[in-house]
DNA sequence: GCATATTCGTGATGGATTTCACAAGCCGCG
DNA sequence: CGCGGCTTGTGAAATCCATCACGAATATGC
């Protein structure tokens, strides 16, 4: 395992576990570098080269198997443990990332969802209730919450961020469009759509400008 | 303008944007690179590099000119137009980006709202009826849409994009867990919130194994 | 008007990531 | 058993990106 890995190859890990899944489904009992980087847009190099980070799980002149394969890759990202998450801001984001199918069956585990419109608190989230955001803390710790999921207006994300950490949260996925100031041990994980939506918004707008 | 912008540059331009329209609420006349990097975690130098390749928009020993530079990178991420927007998938992800405020207010309008459930079909979305996911090509060519966001399940995702490539869209957003294949000419940006998770867990995983 | 304190713009430097190229290993077949 | 066709693993090269360091230009104070 090397000292440092990139954001991009953890991504890039995470493409493999989909496209292996695929291929679990369908019964392939090996996989060749060039046909995993033929999943997503990456090069047979590119896999192999992230892939020999953490160990070499393939056979020359067979490729990688599939099974085994994709069961090291959800070791390598933490995925063989279910992670209790707490929901902070019962909106439409949170509402839209608990909706997915993989949210569940990748292992994370909504434990409870929070939320500082009286209006909403008292509702249902699915099986969970919506409690007041003062409780934050008490949740957190009661719990034992692992991950943050920070979907409150800017000018709260902050608050929101610094409580969960002191009360025990390790990791945090902030929607907020600010950057959030926390320890340098608790990782952050931003999410901004308007800043993706700028981005194509730039890509079109530069098309055949460039090389 | 240089050949070639890097991506981690245009994110970073998105987000001085931000801080800039902070400063211009708050009645600024000028910045300097320091400050503009404090709102963001990135550094003065980092800031003076982005920038200058696009133009010399600072003044030695006083900063930029807040508004001035508002309206540069403005013109320079395409946000100086309207941007119409179809949206193909009335589900709950579609319905947090057309709810995020900067949404409208940076230039993006959705024109259309399709979905191929009938029962979804024949409602509102806001002010904007649904409409069947057969009209594709029909809608994006009468309304002349510019961009697509693809928010549909996984398999029905690549013929989407294909639709709407061939009826005249410019360019993607894409939600569904899957690389579209498109002509080279058709920026695609991907969002995936499993992705996200995936990488937060990564994070909090190796937390102290790495230097 | 001149010295001084700021701050930008940018070539140079250093580091990280991707691509390339190829030796080493594995399988199947005659 | 030996040979030929594949495919991995990995050093080396190339490319890309971030940081540094400093000259040039502006403002301010006296």
């Amino acid at each position: 395992m090397p000292r440092r890995v990139s954001d991009s190859t953890v991504r890039r890990l995470s493409q493999y576990l989909r496209v292996l899944e695929d291929l679990e489904r369908s019964g392939a009992a090996t996989v060749s570098s060039e046909d995993l980087a033929g999943g997503g847009g990456t090069t047979a190099a590119q896999v192999r080269k992230d892939l020999s980070q953490f160990g070499s799980f393939g056979k020359r002149g067979l490729g990688y198997p599939v099974v085994e394969l994709s069961s090291q890759i959800r070791s390598i990202l933490g995925l063989e443990r279910r992670w209790r998450v707490v929901l902070v801001g019962a909106g439409r984001i949170g509402s839209a990332l608990f909706a997915y199918p993989n949210f569940t069956r990748r292992g994370f585990d909504c434990v409870a969802v929070l939320d500082s419109d009286p209006a909403k608190v008292g509702g249902w989230w699915g099986a969970v209730p919506i409690r007041p955001a003062e409780e934050l803390e008490e949740v957190v710790r009661e719990l034992g919450a692992d991950l943050i999921v920070v979907a409150v207006p800017p000018d709260a994300a902050q608050r929101v961020a610094e409580r969960a950490v002191a009360a025990g949260a390790r990791g945090i996925l902030n929607f907020a469009a600010v950057t959030l100031r926390v320890p340098g041990h608790v990782p952050v994980t931003n999410v901004n759509l308007v800043m993706e939506l700028e981005a194509l918004s730039f890509a079109v707008t530069h098309i055949g400008k460039d090389a």
